[in-house]
DNA sequence: GTCGATAATGAAAGCGCTTTCATCCCTTTC
DNA sequence: GAAAGGGATGAAAGCGCTTTCATTATCGAC
């Protein structure tokens, strides 16, 4: 048999059907059209074939690639893995695939990774921050894919942003903190252009309460629970007794609580920590901590929605969508 | 000019450098071949245009897809991130993409991810853990993929695996803490079929010891911190003086140590926790935790070796490749 | 019974590349 | 100086699908 030892094509399906190739592609593509006694002579051939349909010569027909490029910094230690997540799951559900890519934590592999998304004709492109390189901007309004620039909010995207403002969680943090009495708090903040947003915005909001301008340290980003302990002696350097430490992430802030523990002091009684992000383990830690809340599956579905709704042919009105953020006050401050 | 608004192609190139498209072809895939003078042109030619090559295309007429699938139950709380990150690195290196599949911690995403990887004709697929369901294993075993299965050691893998022996691991476990002398262990085991082969490994070989047969608890995979307190009670419940817990995740054996510690008890002097994993808390958390090292880079290094050398045209001797473990000994046990 | 719709299908021309085979021209080599 | 070899390039035939356009069959409606 003609079909024995390769992979059996749309044509061999057809011919075993005894339809033609058109036929069998509307049966995968525009089933509707096809008359249901026809679609199960086909229904049967592919069973008996094994076939599966080749989507890059579909993709390459059709100009439909079906694919999404999300590219993040990293995974180990993310706080983007919900998001993530979110985006895989409800992609596959469309029958498109993602093509996941590393940027590194200064965004190096960025350019890279989107002439890979570009070449595959992407339909959307995620990523996750905002692109700062002019010519990577340029390059990327020209195509027809959906951009879609993630946990910033950019003034003029390049195309759809969904994220939340970074100045505002550092006005709120420094207004919530105020409120609750504090009067010297410590910042650790990571080296990124966002944690510096949140930071700059904490500062100018502190400065109106006419309160003493609390002590910074840096760590590297992504910030996780090992920096703890460099941090601790790094703040007890700077000022010995501040009331509370207000952390990149929550990681972090569990370090801390650690750290204080193993010195001695009392979570808050002696010394407050706040985190961000609000991972699971914040509300799960002994004593509970404070963070700030990001949904981020939501970022995850929201980026979905606009994907869809571009692929369903509509406009989209609002280029900035803004998901919010809450600061969840629990035990730790 | 006819090539001002639409994406510009190979032809379009070929013609502004005056060469034939099969040249500009090889200066992409084989540029050795092409005079330096030519390639020179068609850089230039690239360049004014900005042409980025269509993969889609090309890997229809090329038969490479350049694109491999790698397939995990999630990554929001994954021990395997270690591995994809690796890979994802890795791969890229090479101009190769990953799709990644998310399968659900019951795998039941697996078939239609497994159709998904094969439609776009994957060079290469990467599970995590190993295929149980025949008919899938049948049907990778058809394709001209490179399979890998990777975290367990099956007997008879599709094609290849990588990862180490739960069943060691359990052994191990068992002897170590035999050999340190504790005598009550409490195993809290997550309800995956590699925690429970690990589980029933260590009962076997405590049986050995003739000492009290430990008790159990079991926890939802993925086990994480917020298991701790459940686990505490329960632990509590069954034994109220067990000397050392053996946990499924590193994660879990924090979140242990810190209820211990909410509780009033010394890790290890009152109770000695061991974790599963050496995530990067496990030296950073205090007490710092022993647990059984996982090369998780080194699972994904080894995975695109095996494609690598499958990409070469290399025959692969050893299917199954034992990465091995270690436990680590430190304060906690 | 005829006509226009409508539904179902087929024929064929691509989609934008890669690759085989052939060609041409310049070096070597004796 | 002719033959042989090799390097660089071009022509053209696909790769396995999709989709437009045309065709045929079917069905009411008048």
């Amino acid at each position: 048999m003609a079909t024995k030892n390769r992979v059996p094509k749309l044509e061999d399906v057809a011919e075993r059907a005894g339809v033609s190739p058109a036929t069998v592609s509307r049966f995968y593509n525009n089933p509707s059209v096809v008359a249901p006694s026809t679609a199960e002579k086909i229904r049967k051939a592919v069973a008996e074939l094994g076939y599966v349909p080749d989507l890059i010569a579909g993709g390459l027909a059709s100009r439909r690639s079906r694919l999404v490029a999300v590219l993040v910094p990293e995974i180990a230690h993310s706080i983007f893995n919900d998001t993530i997540e979110e985006m895989v799951s409800e992609l596959s559900r469309d029958g498109l695939i993602v093509m996941l890519g590393l940027t590194g934590m200064d965004d190096s592999g960025m350019p890279k990774l989107i002439e890979a998304a570009l070449a595959r004709r992407a339909e959307g492109v995620i990523l996750s921050g905002i692109v700062a390189n002019e010519t990577l901007r340029q390059q990327l309004q020209g195509r027809s894919a959906t951009v879609i620039e993630t946990w910033g909010l950019p003034e003029k995207p390049i195309d759809v942003a969904v994220g939340f403002s970074h100045e505002a969680v550092g006005t709120d943090l420094a207004r919530f903190l105020a409120a609750r009495g504090y009067r010297r708090p410590h910042l650790v903040v990571g080296n990124g252009v966002r944690a510096r947003m949140r930071r700059d915005a904490f500062l100018r909001e502190w400065a109106q309460t006419g309160r003493r301008t609390p002590t910074k340290s840096d760590v590297e980003i992504p910030t996780h629970f090992g920096h703890a302990r460099m941090v601790w002696r790094q703040v007890m350097e700077l000022d010995p007794k501040p009331d509370v430490i207000v952390c990149g992430s929550d990681l972090l802030a569990q370090g801390l609580i650690v750290e204080a523990y193993a010195a001695g002091k009392r979570v808050p009684q002696d010394i407050a920590v706040v985190g961000f992000g609000n991972l699971s383990i914040a509300g799960e830690m002994r004593p509970t901590i404070t963070s700030v809340d990001l949904d981020g599956a939501r970022i995850g579905r929201e980026a979905v929605a606009v994907l869809r709704r571009r692929a369903a042919g509509e406009k989209i009105a609002n280029r900035v969508i803004d998901i919010g953020f809450r600061i969840i006050a629990r035990e730790s401050a």
